[in-house]
RNA sequence: GCGCCCUUCGUCUAGCGGUCCAGGACGUCGCCCUUUCACGGCGAAAACACGGGUUCGAGUCCCGUAGGGCGCGCCA
């Protein structure tokens, strides 16, 4: 009776996949995914000038991050130009369409009467209905699609609900170029008919385009997808997203240390929600998601928000999980740090160790590996201004009084060192952050760190003595 | 200019005529925990754009106004 569902991503690869797109993609993947059905991806390539190959891997690879799948090949848009040209030729055979010969400067013409007028800036129909005898001589025509002039276009949108155009206000849209190469318009349609896509879920951007193909739907006596416009992201200004906010590509949020999981999580609460509930597992997501949840005003990028989200799912996620993590985005953000671009095994051990420590301090896998410092940090280390200032007020002599005992330490563990630099401190009525701060301030050159004794322990002793016997020695 | 869409705390949102002197989350501010920073706990400030209707009753329905967005290509 109903056929399954088949929803689609059809981005165009004229840059990377941004964070409207993922969000586009992320919603038809889970609506699909929802209702057992299919996605596909479609790449919307018919701009030969502004398409690049590595726009279109980028999209892959984004999408892969941030694991959502497709099913099926990959559909490439410009290939089926052959099978666009016939549809339009048909509509032209029909007499649903026709050949116009208006010039540019003739549309540039209408274009400014129209605004000087004050009218809508649209195609007058100059030869819908002349005889083709007419045509000027060595003029290629574009074919379009006459439209109805009366009545109404309707789309029963299942976001956006029902919106009415006028007829009157909408034009007659170009099918097919003169050079013979499709529109959008047309091959967006005859796409998505012949992949048998049963929903189309968009950007409201498309919200007009949806009335105009609907149009070319019943010109070609074909069913009309459902359809669900969702509202825009805009940036934390409220403006279009741009390139200074949010409109990153993915990639870069990769980057900038998020996880796929948190900005899933991030990217499906924004514009959609399910009562109050704020954390969705996939499959919660996918159990949960539907259009009745979609808000139809647009939302901004908060990345305050992003980074509250990605904590929690570093926190939860596996310390091994999240060294490889660290792992794959090391080349980035290692030498800035100077940091090796691969770990060492030893380094890796030790990134391991320390993790339930570093993973509760941190928002981003980049925040993370910056608070690591004192792991691949090599002596002299240098030291930020709190940290200097908790040596310089009188820190390093309490490091140099207490050195013998840490010295003498027969066995060096977490509660071995805790239990001495304790007993340190009752012995010579200090209170305990006064010999503990200036001790993180020695072995990390932070004035802030995971617990002191888990950070001795994991450095180990000869390497804890070597950075405190420095800082001793300025005593 | 024309068309369409949108408008609840700073932000994301709950609310589908009475249960709302409007709930949750992020952020902000306080307190607690504490060797630091986080985490966690507790608490606070913070919103129905405005004006008219409809109704016994409106954040919820209708109409205006204002503000914002999107679209108006032989781009996608």
């Amino acid at each position: 009776m109903s056929r399954p569902v088949v929803t689609r991503f059809a981005p165009s690869p004229t840059g990377f996949l941004h964070i409207g797109g993922g969000r586009t993609a992320l919603f038809n993947w889970l609506y699909a995914r929802r209702h057992g059905g299919k996605m596909l991806l479609r790449i919307e390539d018919t701009d030969r000038e502004r398409s690049t190959e590595s726009a279109i891997q980028a999209i892959l690879d984004g999408l892969q991050w941030l694991g959502i799948t497709w099913d099926g090949d990959v559909v490439y848009q410009f290939a089926r130009a052959a099978r666009h040209r016939e549809v339009a030729e048909s509509l032209l055979a029909q007499g649903r369409a026709y050949h116009c010969y208006a010039s540019q400067q003739e549309l540039e013409e209408m274009r400014e009467k129209a605004r000087a007028e004050g009218r809508p800036m649209r195609y007058d129909g100059r030869w819908r209905d002349r005889d083709p005898s007419e045509a000027p001589p060595g003029v290629k025509p574009v074919i379009r699609l006459k439209a109805p002039q009366d009545g109404e276009t309707v789309v029963e949108d299942k976001v956006q609900g029902r919106v009415v155009w006028q007829n009157k206000d909408l034009d007659d849209l170009v099918l097919l170029r003169s050079d013979g190469n499709p529109t959008y318009m047309l091959a967006v349609v005859v796409d998505d008919h012949d992949m048998d896509v049963t929903h189309v879920i968009r950007g409201d951007d498309h919200l007009t385009n949806a009335a105009r193909q609907t149009q070319i739907y019943q010109a070609c006596g074909w069913e009309v997808p459902e359809m669900a416009h969702i509202p825009l992201i805009h940036g934390p200004d409220g403006a279009k997203l741009s390139k200074r906010h949010g409109a990153l590509g993915v990639d870069a949020y990769r980057s900038l240390g998020y996880l796929p999981i948190a900005l899933r999580n991030y990217l499906v609460r924004l514009g959609w929600s399910h009562g109050d509930q704020e954390f969705f597992s996939t499959q919660e997501m996918i159990d949960a998601f539907g259009f009745e949840g979609i808000g139809r005003s647009p939302a901004r990028f908060d990345f305050a928000k992003l980074e509250h989200l990605n904590g929690h799912y570093m926190r939860s996620s596996s310390d091994a999980d999240l060294v490889s993590a660290i792992e794959t985005i090391l080349p980035e953000i290692g030498p800035p740090r100077g940091a090796p671009t691969a770990l060492t095994p030893r380094l890796r051990a030790q990134l391991t160790a320390a993790m339930p420590g570093l993973k509760e301090r941190a928002k981003t896998l980049v925040e993370l590996f910056d608070s690591a410092y004192y792991l691949y940090a090599s002596r002299p280390l240098t030291f930020e201004a709190k940290a200097e200032a908790l040596l310089a007020d009188g820190g390093r002599a309490r490091i140099a009084a207490l050195l013998p005992e840490l010295e003498a330490l027969a066995e060096w563990s977490a509660a071995a060192t805790e239990a001495a630099v304790r007993t340190f401190a009752d012995a010579n009525g200090l209170k305990l952050g006064q010999v503990a701060q200036p001790l993180r301030a020695a072995l990390t050159g932070r004035s802030t760190s995971p617990g002191l004794f888990d950070v001795m322990d994991v450095l180990g002793r000869e390497e804890c003595l070597g950075r405190l016997r420095d800082q001793a020695a300025k005593a």
